[in-house]
DNA sequence: TATTTCGTAGGAAAATTTTCGTAGGAAAAA
DNA sequence: TTTTTCCTACGAAAATTTTCCTACGAAATA
């Protein structure tokens, strides 16, 4: 099947149980749809195999997936890197629901769960480059 | 008509266009069908005033609204404070597509847009603050 | 070879979300 | 008073997203 949904202004906002499997695919690289499945099964919810399948062709429709063939089955991949997908839904919820503003939802996200010693200093990390870029 | 669907831990996760109307009473306050509906329509999207109606009524039954009655019209206003829904929603997405980290989605957040001064400020004060929590 | 197993494909149904037409009543204007 | 305007309520349709049943073929097993 070839991509034929692909709009014209790049990919489609992924939904929901798409993010969960693009999530999957992330994390454990290139994958079978077997493998996709039983991953959400462990650490997301229970979801048929057939229901994963459908869902990855779909996706494979759109664009978001790519796959090639190796002997009986498919392995699958993210057509784009997951930081621009990330963005992209972030910048989708900063629309809806803060003004627009990421950084307005970075303050709430910071707010809104543990974060690690590790995650902090990253953030300072990432904070200092951008003041640089700023002072320019 | 009394919230119906009310469910037993707490409140749903908003849907996208709930969030809209959302945004729009927390940015401007407690307001009518009315208000809300025009001002989708200036700063977001085209939107029917009875579908906006309708939404809103959705969402009163939910318990995502509260309204009170004057004169002839319904004064409406979000049932909880804005932090509370917008981390809700950003754990959702965390959980999804962030490996259940709000700190990376945060980390995705401020390298997705343009992010002010004020804003950077901001967010080493909290980054402080949190630092001083973990130190403790 | 016969049978079971494991994969994809396709379609349809179910569930959720979103949209909007229409009715009815009260207030405002003519 | 009559007409127009503005509001809520209701219900159904449309659009989107999600689920899963069934068919079919190829490989593995008996």
């Amino acid at each position: 099947m070839k991509p034929s949904q692909e709009q014209a202004g790049g990919l489609p906002e992924p939904t929901k149980s798409e993010l969960e499997i693009l999530q999957v695919l992330w994390q454990y690289g290139p994958s079978t749809v077997r493998f996709v499945n039983e991953t959400l099964n462990e650490e997301m919810r229970e979801v048929n195999y057939s229901s994963t399948l459908k869902l990855m062709q779909i996706m494979l429709d759109k664009g978001l997936l790519k796959r090639e063939v190796e002997g009986k089955n498919h392995i699958y991949r993210p057509a784009e890197r997951q930081e621009i997908t990330q963005s992209r839904v972030i910048k989708g919820l900063a629309t809806i629901a803060f003004g627009g503003s990421p950084a307005s939802l970075a303050l709430r996200a910071l707010g809104s769960g543990e974060t690690t010693a590790e995650e902090l200093e990253q953030i300072k990390m990432l904070i200092k480059q951008l003041e640089d870029q700023q002072n320019k």
